[in-house]
DNA sequence: GTCTATAGAATGATAGAC
DNA sequence: GTCTATCATTCTATAGAC
């Protein structure tokens, strides 16, 4: 049972979790101070600590907040891409992954980089990345990429649009507009290859 | 003219540089701390400072000698993609480049991902990787990639391969082994879309 | 050019009062 | 659950002797 406590308790967690995102966007992902963030949400350092059991335990949480958010990006592309043809659901969910990119750097750095020296995810979760990582590769199964070697080719565009988006022009969209005609592109080499694979 | 002081002291400097590369490849760009570099080279930390100006002075100087590889990288694919049709000579470069990124994992976080906290290239370091980008351009129109769009696409791809490769699977060949499949893939797109293009 | 000593600040984390 | 006080480090960088 919940009780008054503990969603009081989970509210507050919350609320630190939300500063400590705004204090990744600001001074990057591995520039949170424990003291700044306690002091931006009317707290001492210690204080937190009734909260997380350490810094490590907040970088876990976040890590799991953003791979819940993919999953949640996941389930809405399905969605939006109801009747449409593969390359346009393709292209769609290309585009949207670089906008998803695009819309938090500081959870794209905790996401897909090491950008955080000494720490890596906890079990549980990496977890969670894993589950979002199988919910990905359904999605795109239903959008016609089957093999394995198709979804790492998908990753690999993908991955590589925002990864120069991000690097290269954060705030535009030079690579995210080529969403579409890499979509093509990906979509014509593998009707051309995987005829008759599995 | 060169004295032998000078030869001398570019040549600790060297060594500094060096010992910074390998404890980058050990605890992360981030992670180095000048107490153990000077360490690692049999000084105490203020003696460094007769070599850099400071800690950001090194970064810059780790930025440079990283596009200065890549640069010599370009260079040898050129020569040895002499006489390869244009989906041969790309395959190649993109393999290359690959491990290229898997040789150093530290480097390839210098080079392409923001994982210093607080420091960004001083001028002098961003225009050596500007004229490395650069002469990659040139690289890859003796290739056929002549138009920016084909051009930011290629990039694309490379960077992608490269990203999920360092990201999932820093030591095997996952995405390495579909750099050719890939370029097959990207310049049958170009023949497709650029005929008559510049 | 290298050192000792130290400034000056920041860090994550804990003890214990209230 | 929050606080003050503080531990125990770590950090980059500088002053000044040799």
């Amino acid at each position: 049972m919940v009780t008054a406590q503990t969603r009081r308790h989970n509210a507050t967690r919350q609320e630190i979790l939300d500063a400590a995102w705004a204090q990744a966007e600001e001074s990057g992902v591995a520039g949170i101070s424990l003291r700044e963030l306690a002091a931006a949400v009317g707290m001492r350092a210690p204080s937190l600590y009734t909260y997380f059991a350490s810094k490590d335990a907040i970088y876990d949480a976040m890590f799991t907040e953003a791979y819940e958010a993919l999953s949640r990006f996941s389930n809405e592309i399905v969605v939006e891409a109801t009747g449409l043809d593969r390359v346009d659901a393709l292209a769609l969910a290309a585009e949207r992954f670089v906008r998803f990119c695009q819309d938090s750097p500081a959870r794209y750095q905790l996401m897909f980089t090491r950008a955080v020296p000494g720490w890596e995810p906890a079990p549980e979760a990496y977890a969670v990345s894993v589950r979002s990582y199988t919910e990905m590769a359904e999605v795109l199964a239903g959008f016609g990429i089957m093999s394995q070697e198709a979804l790492d080719l998908y990753t690999a565009v993908s991955a590589g649009l925002a990864a120069q988006q991000m690097a290269n022009d954060p705030a535009g969209d030079r690579w995210r507009r080529l969403a579409r005609s890499s979509m093509e592109m990906l979509v014509e080499h593998l009707d051309r290859t995987e005829r008759g694979k599995t």
